[in-house]
RNA sequence: GCCGGGGUGGCGGAACUGGUAGACGCGCCGGAUUCAAAAUCCGGUGGUGGCAACACCGUGUCGGUUCGACUCCGACCCUCGGUACCA
């Protein structure tokens, strides 16, 4: 039946809705509506020049779920805004000598040029960008609400400082030690520095986890393990001649084969005992040429270094060497460690190489099977009884665990303890382009929040900014005010906040879009939380963890109602080019723009959303982009030639032909299976590859009768309608073309049952577990009936006949497994 | 190092609750159309053996549970994300 396609030019017709979209606003949203409403967001994107392949992925399936919404009679806020501060518009400052706010803000139009030509149904008067003084003046404002109820805090912390550039650098921005501009060795320093009380929270947070029944069981775990409670016992190791260490241990049960101390390089005992040893202050500054990344500290070679000092063991008074090790932390916990070097493998490598004394205090169970050799390994189970441990001996763990803790409680050197991996959030950021933190400092009152009325502090936009020092601590004319309190000569803070600070509050804001009386208004009761989330799996832990954090802390303050601010999330998979991320410091790599020029926005999205399901990691190849384009077209000129027939009858199902009959319960499969998989399962690759398998069973159907044309005429209209999440613009002409009608006007249309039923099935016979043969049968054939009829295929007979049938599994309507032996 | 994923034809992937492995598409091969090509349409396509019917092998590796394993369990290899200052 195929005519060659007329040639669709899309790329005319793709313009010509958008100019629609835009003239009817039909994607502006207001609170008065009588539908549900459902709020859709997908993460909103650093300004960084252009779209990616990766922005392409997450912006198409959060506008797939808005356009799905739609049709299911939604009311539905799609917003979309910009993270706009950060690191990379100071390095374009400093390569190509343009403003940071000028960069950025060409990008911002640029990339919402792209947005606009890729068709995403974004409410555009909504959008907001995070360096927007009319945004981060309420961050100012609910940042000084923290400060004043005890949730903001000042602290010395560790940065990487580059001695050449006189600044410090980010992570990222440290290679093999050195900054990566001026290649200079890079220095640990500490500097004082705010911090929210985000552990104040843990507990909350995490057991908020289990109400978050929309949101992907790893997400949670990876949340909960970064969370990492734990419960153990702090306890005293008395000083022998000079200060004790205070320590915190999860296997207080171990405590008789402690038989080292060590701590952190930066622990005040180390440092004291450097005064006096040459050789130990070395090991220490050496210690401090490491970046301050967690994974660049698990990966050095475990070096340590006795300190001298001796502390006594709490429980059975002997003497203990304290050690420095170049892997203990001093920002978690206490800086300070028990080491046992029988039960814990770290320790047991360390005193293997420093040649400590190793002590077993645990053993297996009598009748165990477990491994215990203390000269090969440590033996780390919790499964033993305890050994070597005087009144001790023969607990098990958790007998062992109360029993030592008790001791230690009743000599006044320990107590049980819940503790936290989770350490507070550390926002201050030494740099120019971000949001001024709203302190300002004075002589006499200290530190002191800006008043409302002074708000926002407004970042200058009109620096030099060269990478070297700090923009802001230059402009006396900026950083020269009056304190609040007293009037006196004052202090602006130099340190603006961390961007993840703007990412965790800004969908609160699209709700209360644009409002000038305070952060959020009466509208954000209207959205409540978000009900769909959409975004990267980079961002399982810290940006989700965070903006939790604030939501909790927006709800404390009366701002918010819900105790969590999304719902239900999708966590996407990376978007791979040669085998790494696509983000902004891969560079350009993956810009969409040609592919939008030559085959158009729809054929970009259904090639994107075709080539993996959303959280799996995929390499991106164009080759996708070319044939989706191609099947558009077809479909099109499909459509044309159906329309160009006469007009259609009304369908009249009890007289279709068999081959009419499946036509029409693939149409109501594929719309069953759409709906599915759109709501519920969010895999739009077998979206399309379902909507593509109806379409070759409409080419092979015989459209000449007047039945005929009204069964392909209800494929047709089925294929355009559960493809336009997807293809909205193609879908937006056939429709229109279809039924007269304006697609934004559609219903997801119900599933006919009846027309799903089947006359007959395909039943699969197996012989020992293998496929042997195949039969029709009638849906609700019995065993029985099967059996027979299978024992008369030749090819089962052949591996049943001279055996004796053991076993008969059913599958009703699906297969019987002959076992014979 | 630690935490969390992933591994299926030449390629992207499908198989949803333990029940036909490879749907759908790309690529490739063959055919139609064409003076020829492009475009378009039709057909074939996991590997090995066989004229065929069909058989054997096959979902990272090794082992286990089961009538039956891509799917569940154990060990390992490779790979990706995060690791608190990239966002």
């Amino acid at each position: 039946m195929e005519e060659q396609a007329t040639d669709v030019d899309l790329l005319a017709s793709e313009s010509e809705v958008q100019e629609y979209w835009q003239k009817n606003r039909t994607f502006e949203v207001t609170e008065n509506s009588t539908r549900p409403k459902f709020y859709c967001l997908a993460m909103f994107p650093y300004p960084s020049g252009q779209l990616h392949m990766g922005h392409v992925r997450n912006f198409t399936l959060g506008d797939v779920i808005a356009r799905f919404q739609r049709l299911q009679g939604k009311n539905v806020l799609h917003p979309i805004g910009w993270d706009a501060f950060g690191l990379p518009a100071e390095n374009a400052a400093i390569k190509r000598n343009i403003a940071p706010a000028t960069w950025t803000r060409q990008n911002i139009d640029y990339m919402r040029g792209q947005m606009k030509r890729l068709g995403f149904s974004f409410d555009w008067s909504r959008e907001l960008a995070t360096c927007d003084p009319e945004y981060y003046r309420w961050e100012q404002w609910f940042f000084t609400r923290m400060f004043k109820k005890g949730l903001v805090y000042k602290k010395s912390a560790w940065v990487n400082w580059d001695p050449v550039d006189q600044t410090v650098l980010a992570n990222e921005q440290v290679i093999d030690g050195r900054g990566w501009r001026s290649n200079a060795l890079v220095e640990r320093r500490q500097l004082e520095q705010w911090f929210v009380k985000i552990t104040a929270y843990a507990e909350e947070l995490l057991a908020g986890l289990d109400t978050l029944s929309g949101w992907p069981e790893k997400i949670k775990l990876m949340q909960r393990n970064w969370i990492g409670r734990s419960e153990g016992v702090e306890m005293t190791f008395p000083g022998i001649d000079g200060e004790g260490v205070t320590v915190y241990t999860t296997r207080p049960d171990t405590l008789m084969g402690a038989t080292y101390v060590a701590v952190a390089p930066q622990h005040p005992i180390a440092l004291d005992a450097a005064r006096n040893d040459a050789s130990l202050a070395q090991f220490i500054e050496e210690c401090s040429h490491v970046k301050v990344a967690e994974a660049d500290m698990a990966k050095l070679e475990k070096r340590g270094m006795p300190t001298g000092r001796m502390v006594r063991h709490p429980l059975s008074g002997e003497s203990v060497p304290v050690w420095v090790a170049n892997f203990v932390l001093m920002e978690y916990g206490s800086g300070a460690v028990m080491s046992v070097p029988g039960h814990d493998q770290r320790d047991w490598e360390f005193a293997k190489k420093y040649d400590l004394p190793i002590v077993q205090v645990v053993a297996p169970k009598a009748g165990s099977d477990e491994r215990c050799d203390i000269a090969q390994e440590a033996y780390v189970s919790k499964e033993g009884v305890l050994v070597n441990s005087g009144e001790f001996d023969g607990l098990d763990f958790g007998a062992a665990f109360d029993a030592i803790a008790t001791a230690l409680s009743g000599k006044g050197l320990g107590e049980r303890q819940v503790n936290y991996r989770l350490r507070d959030w550390g926002v201050s950021r030494q740099r120019y382009w971000g949001c001024p933190i709203p302190i300002i400092h004075c002589e006499k009152c200290g530190d002191v929040a800006v008043p409302d009325k002074d708000l926002p502090v407004v970042l200058p936009t009109d620096v030099e900014f060269e990478g070297v020092g700090s923009p802001l601590r230059n402009m006396p004319e900026w950083r020269n005010t009056t304190c609040p309190e007293c009037g006196a000569p004052a202090l602006r803070e130099t340190d603006t906040f961390d961007t993840f600070m703007e990412s965790s509050w800004y969908y609160a804001r699209f709700e209360s879009s644009h409002a000038e009386s305070g952060m959020l208004d009466e509208r954000s009761r209207y959205w409540g939380a978000v009900d769909h989330y959409v975004g990267g799996e980079e961002h399982a832990i810290l940006h989700l963890l965070y903006a939790r954090f604030f939501h909790k802390m927006m709800r404390d303050e009366g701002l918010v109602e819900s105790d969590e601010p999304f719902v239900n999330l999708l966590s996407l998979g990376m978007v791979l080019k040669d085998g790494v991320k696509m983000s902004k410091s891969a560079g350009d790599a993956g810009d969409p723009q040609f592919l939008l020029d030559t085959h158009g926005a729809d054929a970009v999205r259904m090639a994107m959303m075709f080539s993996a399901p959303p959280e799996q990691s995929f390499e991106w190849s164009e080759h996708g982009v070319e044939s989706a384009a191609r099947w558009l077209r077809r479909l099109w000129s499909t459509v044309e030639q159906h329309l160009e027939g006469p007009d259609p009858v009304g369908l009249d199902r009890s007289v279709l032909t068999d081959e009419l009959r499946e036509l029409r319960r693939l149409t109501h499969e594929t719309l069953s299976k759409a709906e599915d998989d759109y709501g519920r399962r969010l895999t739009f690759n077998t979206v399309v590859s379902a909507v593509m398998s109806l379409m070759n069973q409409v080419h092979k159907t015989d459209a000449s009768a007047p039945q005929a044309r009204a069964v392909v005429r209800e494929a047709l209209e089925v294929v355009v309608l559960v493809l336009s999440p997807i293809t909205p613009h193609v879908s937006h002409q056939l429709w229109q073309r279809l039924t007269g009608d304006a697609l934004e006007n559609a219903a997801w249309p119900p599933v006919d049952d009846s027309a799903l039923a089947r006359t007959s099935v395909e039943i699969v016979i197996q012989v020992n577990g293998k496929v042997r043969g195949r039969l029709e049968a009638s849906p609700g054939a019995s065993q029985e009936e099967l059996e027979a009829q299978a024992l008369a295929l030749e090819n089962v007979a052949r591996f049943v006949d001279g055996k004796t049938v053991r076993k008969r599994i059913h599958v009703p309507d699906k297969l019987l497994n002959i076992v014979v032996s």
